[in-house]
DNA sequence: TATGATTTTTAGATTAGTCTAAAAATAATT
DNA sequence: AATTATTTTTAGACTAATCTAAAAATCATA
């Protein structure tokens, strides 16, 4: 397990993000707007990369990560994953707060760090967001989910995880009084947009778009 | 207040903490020294920091800070020494071991982040060590301190700082039971090397090299 | 399947931070 | 005061990460 440079990490977290959320094989633009850089940029540092067994790659076909890459990137979310619990829990911050400072902490290597950290947060299985925290081996469970958009009307759930963590969404969550945990009964779906109408834990009615529902994540409860 | 690199900070750190120990003026060298660089790297980053007002600077004649250069220097401490509360009062790190890992954490320069975790931790005075804790505008609070191996026979007073923090200085402590606010009576002190019998805590008799005892700091208790 | 559009790579520069070796300045010692 | 020793600066080079502009490859579509 050799020692990254934050630039790599970021790099390689952000390829692991893509093939997650998509194909086989990522591209040179894609990375290129996740990271904030140019393509010229991102194909130096796909050599770079690949020369270290971390990602396979040629020219012009796309890449994916091999399995010490793939390790490797869970290990940086791990730790990204932690400090977000670690700002949440601790220090209070709001769930939408937390992105930019966690990107910063993620790259702070010392292994007794993550170690007890983790252990301080009480082994903390998922981030504030419902996404699953690796443990130090790179693994983690990931239970079934369902996609808030997908619910037939009848049905009820609980929200377990957001696949968008932008403040814009979550501060829209918390004005509409959805979070993770929360009991959601899926009232109606509009034919013509796709839209929502819902009860959240039993009481409050909301609308949700489209857009939104989609990236909302529940588990069923058994009807 | 500017924007630094991790590096900038490093080397105005390392700079304030020279000058703190020592003369009016810090030659390159020294500098070098300190941060694990070389002499021409330095006088590079000398001409950069002079260009930012952090430090003033003529060719040859060695650099201090400006007003503003010393309370940047200031507020990195800070963030050094509230990272050395977290470590040893929340994650359970010995006192020996959090240098390293505090000199990463201490870059992460989110101001909220800084706030929160100083709420957090209860607005601690002081570090593990004893070293006053800067507060947000770069002030903190001097007791006249007095060094250990300066006290004379007869007199008893509380450890309330280190002056040195590697790793063996403070296991060697560990080890003979002394720790920030022990209570240490100076039993004698032989003539020939400069060492001490002391008692500490009204229990434990130890012996203290010169050295040692010139690396720790009391307050006296009123006789 | 040729042609145009898009994507990706290369070529050549730039900046921050570092180094070695040589030159210049300052300090110390005959 | 002259000479030697030390310190500091400069000159020139290197690496990592980035960019723009141009070339090359792939893809899409007529
Ligand atoms: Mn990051
Ligand atoms: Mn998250
Ligand atoms: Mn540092
Ligand atoms: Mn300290």
């Amino acid at each position: 397990m050799q020692v990254l440079s934050t630039t790599e990490e970021n790099y390689l977290k952000s390829i692991f993000q893509l093939l997650k959320e998509g194909s086989e094989k990522v591209g040179t633009n894609d990375i290129a707007e996740l990271t904030g850089t140019k393509a010229a940029s991102v194909s130096d540092m796909l050599k770079k990369l690949a020369a270290k067994q971390l990602l396979s790659y040629q020219k012009y076909q796309g890449v994916s990560l091999t399995e010490e890459g793939a390790k490797t990137a869970l290990l940086i979310l791990r730790r990204y994953r932690l400090w977000e619990v670690f700002l949440v829990e601790k220090l209070k911050f709001n769930w939408d707060e937390v992105a930019a400072i966690a990107e910063e902490l993620e790259h702070v290597k010392a292994p007794p760090l993550v170690r007890r950290l983790d252990e301080y947060l009480g082994f903390p299985k998922f981030d504030p967001h419902g996404d699953p925290i690796p443990d130090e081996f790179g693994e983690w469970s990931h239970t079934p989910r369902m996609i808030l958009q997908e619910v037939s009307p009848g049905n009820a759930g609980k929200v377990v995880a957001v696949t968008n963590s932008s403040a814009a969404f979550l501060k829209y969550l918390d004005k509409v009084g959805i979070y993770i945990g929360a009991r959601i009964e899926v009232v109606d779906k509009v034919e013509f947009d796709g839209s929502l109408e819902l009860r959240v834990d039993g009481e409050k009615t909301s609308f949700l778009s489209r857009e939104v529902a989609a990236n909302l994540q529940v588990i069923l409860h058994p009807s």
